[in-house]
DNA sequence: ATCTAGTTTATAATTGTTCTAAAGTGAAAA
DNA sequence: TTTTCACTTTAGAACAATTATAAACTAGAT
């Protein structure tokens, strides 16, 4: 994804492209491959990778302005800390409590052959597997 | 469950059966129906119901015992708080997020057709599926 | 260039959880 | 029984993740 992608993803959702948010989205988009992170963890490689220090709210902010703009989506994760991931769609995951490491499982891997209904009135949002490895 | 059952529950588990420990696990183990519950949510509940106050470090500490000797288990629930539940055999959830109510799902009623196989040489210790619900 | 609503920032506050160390208590041994 | 002591409980401090606050800053419209 280029910069001025960029800037249009962050205009068109209404988000003011400022400097923090564009380093921060240029980090976290312009990649292949999917990205999982925790506030903490991103903090400290935007830490490592710039030169000028983001604030920690600032983070904080702007990770829930992308997530309510649909650009992040959380991860069903037990435990303390909240996950994010770059991969919007619809998807699954492994997850390696040796390393706290989350792994994409494409939708089409999982196929789900019974499902119960939903109770009383209220309908099915979505469904998420999660699988936990070990060694 | 009685409450002599109780106490072997938590004798053959290696807990000293202490006034505080009991009250908990009566109040959690004798039920019909499996509870999912907080710390939080545990702690008012308890409260409101005993004569005597139970710290809430000692509610903490039972907690991760009565856990640690397999009699409770933490269910995946994105968020901050973590959620126990008394149902401890494989089963999934569905989760109301306008009630932040968990609903047990017998492991028998989801039927997974197709699965990934576990990456470089890990492998899958169990699966857990979580159904969102709306209204 | 000016203005202003939206944004960033440092810091305080809040929330959930764990730690600490002193006081209390089951239950085994005398 | 009483004594003893490792295990428990407890209040409060400490900690970690997150959110709130309010003052300074800034993108972009006027």
């Amino acid at each position: 994804m280029k910069k001025i992608d960029i800037l249009k993803k962050l205009r068109s959702s209404g988000l003011r492209p400022t400097k923090q948010r564009v380093e921060i989205a240029k980090f976290l988009f312009e990649r292949e491959k999917t990205f999982h992170f925790t506030v903490e963890s991103l903090n400290k490689l935007l830490t490592k990778k710039s030169i000028s220090k983001i604030a920690l709210a600032t983070i904080y902010n702007t990770v829930h302005a992308f997530k309510a703009a649909g650009h992040l989506s959380e991860v069903e994760v037990r435990g303390n800390k909240t996950y994010f991931d770059t991969n919007v769609s619809n998807h699954h995951h492994f997850y390696d409590s040796e390393t706290a490491e989350l792994i994409d499982i494409d939708a089409n891997d999982i196929i789900i052959q019974k499902i119960p209904k939903a109770p009383n009135g209220k309908k099915i949002k979505n469904v998420e597997v999660f699988i936990n490895l070990k060694n």
